[in-house]
DNA sequence: GTGATATAAATACGCTTGTACTAATACAGT
DNA sequence: ACTGTATTAGTACAAGCGTATTTATATCAC
């Protein structure tokens, strides 16, 4: 028997180059000698994991979207406005190594626009991520917590927005826009949804 | 003496084939041969008005820019909420037409995160957008519109997060996030912000 | 008409691309 | 130690790329 390799981890270790060339030099210099040059290993290794390069395209994407999945996942069961706060902290480019997972997700997700192979990542994040929003805030509206005259599921639509737009802003407007400033903008968001939480109830 | 032809007529007639071309096959698609074919000229043609690929690029850029600008520019002035409204309006994609701009702006925008030559486009857009909003919001503090425990830097950062998040939420998820919701949202929004305008005053 | 010249077209060059194919390598089971 | 095979490396090929250059075209001043 010939030598055994764990193919998953290896495929991870091969999209983790294609993050950091995409990360420094953009999709388009996404090929797939780049990538081999960049992970170490041959164009011909490489083409034993991934057959096409779309095929790894697509990997490197799906992978990004089960660490952020992974990431939501990991949010402990606590009150409404806590849990809210959280699922932007863990979306939001606040560390350098996420900025960069944020970066190489646009990137793609520009591509993904023309490239029905993309496609699935964005879709079932997205889906994901919405309903998981309009849960927590159905919730919030049974407790109270969210004025009877809101609509759970648009304000769930809107404050993904707030955090998208944040995100972007973060990405491509860096030294004007600091975590600081973003979270101060979800804060305020959350005020205007759930009320200040250090006043008195009204 | 030669034939005489409009420059900036014909460099706008082949940013407009780049802007086809990245619509329906993506940037990485938009090479110079690409381009001179949707433009019906030849590549040698296309060479007199746009001497290489990123200028090309480029000039499409800071055309959509342009358009982008005028709109904002005709909005006439009104009451604040007026205003703030129209701005979000004239940047949503609730046209076909404004749809394909949009979907071409992002995708040029993933390449300027690592195309310095298409980063000038992003930035001008990006400071006049945040110092009109500001402006507005700053004149709705003055005007009591605004509740005066409200930053208005941070509510046009934060509003221009709105229009941006539910910009990508139109693009990139339109089968679920229609142009009504989008303006919901951002009614919604405003409503927020300075106060529902039916009803009598608090 | 004629000629000067901006524009258009065509061709060519060197490079990179995605993918395919072939030969060498190295390790697990006997 | 031997053998078979998963893995790796290397090479090859056709196509497309950006760009340069060279030739042909067409129009305006005279």
């Amino acid at each position: 028997m010939p030598k055994a390799v764990d193919h998953e981890a290896r495929r991870r270790e091969l999209a983790e180059a294609v993050w950091r060339v995409i990360s420094t030099d953009g999709v388009h210099r996404a090929s797939v000698r780049a990538v081999a040059a960049e992970s170490g290993w041959s164009t011909g290794s490489l083409r034993h994991y991934f057959p096409t390069q779309d095929s790894l395209l697509a990997f490197a994407m799906e992978l990004l979207a089960d660490k952020a999945r992974a990431r939501l996942q990991a949010i402990d069961d606590q009150d409404n406005r806590t849990v809210l706060r959280r699922i932007a902290e863990a979306l939001l480019p606040l560390t350098t190594e996420h900025r960069i997972e944020v970066e190489v997700w646009l990137a793609l997700l520009a591509r993904a626009q023309v490239d029905p192979g993309l496609q699935r990542a964005e879709r079932d994040n997205r889906e994901a991520l919405l309903s998981v929003l309009s849960g927590v805030l159905w919730r919030a509206t049974a407790h109270g917590e969210l004025s009877e005259s809101r609509n759970p599921d648009l304000e769930a639509v809107r404050y993904l927005a707030v955090i998208d737009g944040m995100t972007l802003a973060c990405v491509f407007y860096a030294e004007r826009i600091s975590a600081e400033v973003a979270l101060a903008a979800i804060d305020r968001h959350l005020d205007d949804l759930l009320g200040v939480p250090s006043t008195l109830p009204a």
